[in-house]
DNA sequence: TCCGACACATACAG
DNA sequence: TCTGTATGTGTCGG
């Protein structure tokens, strides 16, 4: 368990953002501050929940403690060759669907190319650590996968739900069309969800139900109805051969310095996904104003509409009375993601070890003994992706930002 | 060989 | 323009 005080002399307000983000759960929230695993959930991953924003980041701020992660550690039926081989699949796919990423140029190579008084310079240039050109567009998200059904509660309509989702930051297309990201760096993905026919209007005013597989002694024995509390977004990573406990580990901007957490579970509303720009220029925001607007294009404030539309909480009767707090995401927003160090990159097997990341849709229902519990709903995924270790070797080659140089070497 | 820790350097934010 | 920050990555040593 993590603990920071208030007068933790080197956090900046900006870290108070981030801090909050990644760790609140204020002791009104604890108790939903840590939710059991999917009953499926292959990886056995515990999550923090977002259950609090600061929309005024005071000078002095307060870092609650953070709920306990643990990872579970699990042997797990995954079908190694059979996932190996829909990677396969997928990565040639993918090539064959987007042959204009093979020759996607470099910053680097620009600059090699456009002075040659400066080549040799630039052969030996590293990649600028704050440049705002890190921030690029990742591969595509697969279409929405659905594993359980969402209906309207009024009216028992079927309800589809639809997830988006964009890397923003740290990867790029390598030579042959592949996604490449560097375990060393951070990268960012934004991701929300709509429903199809539900204006955001409707959507609060509405609750919503789906189907809870149960199960005896391991058999599955039908399913049980049970009311959506409310919705959230994760994101976890898999392994394309390997079973990893927690794969993915987010930073405070202070880095070494903070604290590190699992990515947070964001509870969410319907929201659109802001453009790649926006994500960018929210990025290491420390005015305050720059930080409110921000705020309101990534997060919904409930009690500005229940004042809005002058309604009691306790006679709102909608999903929307369900979520935990006040700020709640319209886009989850993770930044400064790192896989953890703790993942092995190089694979025995002649192919290399992909990773795939995957934002899901959960419905949050609340058991008979008022315990929460994720139901997976829907999910999308990206294609295989490379994650380059720390080697000096990966430094070296196809022009990725771990590109030196190497056609004139000194 | 891998990893945690520390270090250096450099563009961004204000 | 100047200062503090955030972050890619170099490096040391276990």
């Amino acid at each position: 368990m993590m603990t920071l005080s208030n007068d933790e002399p080197t956090i900046s307000p900006d870290d108070a953002a981030t801090a909050a983000a990644v760790a609140a759960a204020s002791t009104a929230a604890a108790a939903v501050a840590a939710i059991p695993p999917l009953k499926d959930d292959e990886h056995g991953l515990h999550h923090s929940f977002v259950t609090q924003h600061q929309h005024h980041i005071p000078q002095q701020h307060t870092m609650q403690h953070h709920p306990q992660h643990h990872a579970i550690p699990h042997g797990h039926p995954q079908d190694h060759d059979h996932l190996n081989s829909q990677i396969n699949h997928q990565l040639q796919q993918h090539a064959l669907a987007h042959p204009q990423l093979n020759h996607a140029p470099h910053h680097l190579d620009m600059l090699a190319q456009a002075n040659e008084e400066d080549f040799l310079d630039s052969t030996n240039r590293k990649v600028a650590p704050r440049a705002s050109d890190l921030f690029k567009i990742g591969p595509q998200f697969s279409e929405t996968r659905h594993h359980q059904d969402i209906y309207c509660k009024s009216n028992d309509m079927d309800v589809n739900p639809i997830l988006h989702a964009r890397i923003d930051r740290g990867f790029e297309v390598g030579e042959n069309g592949t996604w490449i990201g560097y375990k060393r760096n951070y990268f960012t993905l934004v991701a929300s969800f709509t429903l199809e026919n539900f204006s955001f209007d409707r959507f609060i005013q509405n609750k919503f139900y789906t189907y809870e597989k149960s199960s005896k002694n391991g058999e599955s024995v039908g399913e049980n109805k049970v009311e959506i509390s409310y919705f959230a977004i994760r994101l976890v990573a898999k392994c394309s051969d390997d079973d990893v406990s927690i794969s993915l580990i987010q930073h405070t901007a202070k880095r070494d310095k903070g604290p590190q957490f699992p990515p947070p579970i964001y509870p969410a509303v319907p929201g659109e996904l802001p453009d790649h720009e926006t994500v960018k220029a929210s990025c290491n925001k420390r005015n305050n104003s720059k930080i409110e607007h921000m705020n309101k294009i990534f997060y919904y404030d409930r009690s500005d509409y229940y004042q809005h539309v002058n309604l009691d909480t306790l006679k709102d009767d909608s999903v929307l009375k369900n979520y935990p707090s006040d700020s709640i995401a319209k886009v989850a927003r993770f930044e400064r993601i790192q896989f953890t160090s703790s993942i092995r990159l190089k694979s025995t097997s002649v192919n290399s070890r992909y990773f795939t990341l995957h934002v899901e849709l959960l419905g949050i229902i609340e058991n008979e003994d008022s315990q929460i519990q994720p139901i997976l709903l829907s999910s999308i995924e990206t294609p295989p992706l490379i994650i380059r270790g720390r080697s000096p070797s990966n430094y070296h080659k196809d022009r990725t930002s771990g590109y030196r140089g190497h056609l004139h070497p000194q």
